[in-house]
DNA sequence: AATGCTCCAGCTGAGC
DNA sequence: GCTCAGCTGGAGCATT
């Protein structure tokens, strides 16, 4: 202290020589990124894979919650497109709209979900059973598309998990179902007015 | 032309006119929004319905796409999470891994999928009748968890829609699922160190 | 109200159509961006001007302020570069260092600069008679480079500012000195390595 | 190779690894610029600082032919504020139309500035003397606004360095015009019509 | 012409 | 309640 001009040269090239270390990391991944570009990964599935792997527990759940409030409001919006209502928006409409009118609730009270409930009806080995199965269903050949278990199942899901760690752990040199299949834009052509507003 | 002092002056007396509208236009957004915020409803969830509601044709079916490698690549990772897969995560995972190979795919030459077989093994009339059914379901109390058609049966999402459809129309006045349930987020507190990698 | 869902829809389709119009804008703006450049002028420096035309009073103060404060760190620092220091820089080298000495600095009365003295030497009557002499000596001939005011006589600038509208409004059909002299890029080949800091 | 799913893990984590890191060097950056503000600099000025303190050649010599645009740009629209033209804008001002066209340049054909010509009327001898007459003159406590050379000689920037560069090392323990003056925002209030262009 | 990168501004969340 | 910094999304720009 004392010499504000030898102060402010420090602090300018501390920041600089960080600057330059952030940039050749920022460099580094963009050269994994395009390796791994060139073994047939998508850049931008696995740019979002990274961003999932390195998230805490908390941003998970808000990102879980997330997605499942964008089904709800699709649903709602008619905008579902084919797709089935995920778990997580099935309980979300499940939920008692408002808790403290005895009126409608007076005939169904026992099956009132109650925001939490209807999930884990199996016991934690039989999810894990589940799992396993999945593992020697994938190594029996059995396909993905044969889950023995149906929708909402928590099971489903662990057989899931089983199969895909068990045909991921194998031989498969090349992966088919990883790229992109249709890397055509189909040139947004002027036919359309530049502004529809007009 | 003739007036190159003119010229600049129009250029950037019109940019800053339709800039001043941009921005009296991203205003109104934003007052929409908060509008709707004050409903109840969930800013960034809106904005992500708006943006897919403006998605064409193509976009749409990119961003599926997407998804569906997401799913893929997740469940490679073991992040599935306790999510079971997607309908087009698992055809994904059919596709035969190299279809110009006869010498290996010779022993099942009638249940590979081909990439895009599997899907619609029920005619039109039954989706409709499914979507049908969610309507009449949604009307006789059924509850949304109570979709009676299993997993990757395309009826399972016509029944949702119909469902929601119906169950959208009602005088439900207030939205109860419509709420992020966790605003919080827990400090993430200073008791790391500022770089693990050190 | 009453009607959740009418309610999210009107919401969405509000901003849909919003973020039309502003997409609308954005691309009429994007036109008479690329007019201005097909005319020979340089789409940046346009931009930039526009976004001062836009500044208000107090935006445009505080950037005045920001690059009188970049001159004199740039000056601590030796990355002048051939650059003199401007006006406003000057005076802000001129605060007297310790406001806090006694009693309004009763030694040196005269000549204390206190931030905002030094400039305004010349009445305005003369600004305006050198804004005019600018006018005049433009139609005359007189090049740029011939202000006969010395730097930071506050008559410079008003000669330039006069220098200017008059060789502005005159006939001159194309523009020289808009265009980018080198829109070159050397092509930052990859002789160095990714990462000096390794 | 040969491992699709230990491949994918591989890149995932690698760059994730990466981006920590990254992440961590910025957390740095944060750090010292705070350090830095907490010591009267400015935050935003020091960013800039460092951002031209890694420019290299080139993207050094964009950024004044940027700059010197600017100000031929805003003298042309009447926006220079009272600011005198720097050097390079009035080379760029002084550059002949077109160089090709004889019917009017006939009249003064020897003093043509050609674009380059009218700067370096000094040897780099009388440059180096006038830099260090500035610290000289700053050491006998001459003040900055009293530059002796013009505007336009570059000898004067020459005694700017100078004096800069003995002013920044002597003892000045704080630095007073390093800090901003005005942190105020006037709240722009709503008194003015949301969109003024309705 | 299409792709990827870089920059900027607007939005969101925290902090006083 | 307001200010501020970090950040994500989009637009411009250069390249192949």
């Amino acid at each position: 202290m004392g010499d504000a001009h030898a102060q402010l040269r420090s602090f300018v090239e501390r920041i600089a020589r960080l600057e330059d270390e952030k940039a050749g990391i920022a460099g580094d991944i963009k050269d994994v990124k395009n390796e791994a570009a060139a073994q047939g990964f998508d850049k931008r599935v696995i740019t979002q894979m990274v961003r999932e792997y390195r998230m805490d527990e908390h941003e998970r759940a808000a990102q879980r919650e997330h997605e499942a409030m964008c089904e709800v409001y699709r649903a709602n919006l008619g905008m579902l497109g084919g797709t089935p209502l995920g778990d997580a928006a099935r309980k979300r409409f499940s939920i008692v709209p408002p808790p403290d009118e005895p009126d409608e609730a007076g005939d169904a009270p026992a099956e009132q979900p109650e925001a939490e409930a209807p999930a884990p009806e199996f016991p934690p080995e039989d999810i894990d059973a589940a799992r396993e199965r999945g593992r020697k269903d994938a190594r029996s050949g059995r396909k993905v598309i044969e889950n023995p278990y149906i929708s909402d199942d928590p099971r489903r899901a662990a057989w899931d998990e089983g199969w895909c760690a068990e045909t991921g752990s194998d031989g498969m040199d090349i992966p088919p179902a990883y790229r992109r299949t249709s890397p055509k834009k189909p040139k947004k052509g002027d036919d359309q007015p530049a502004r529809e507003a007009a």
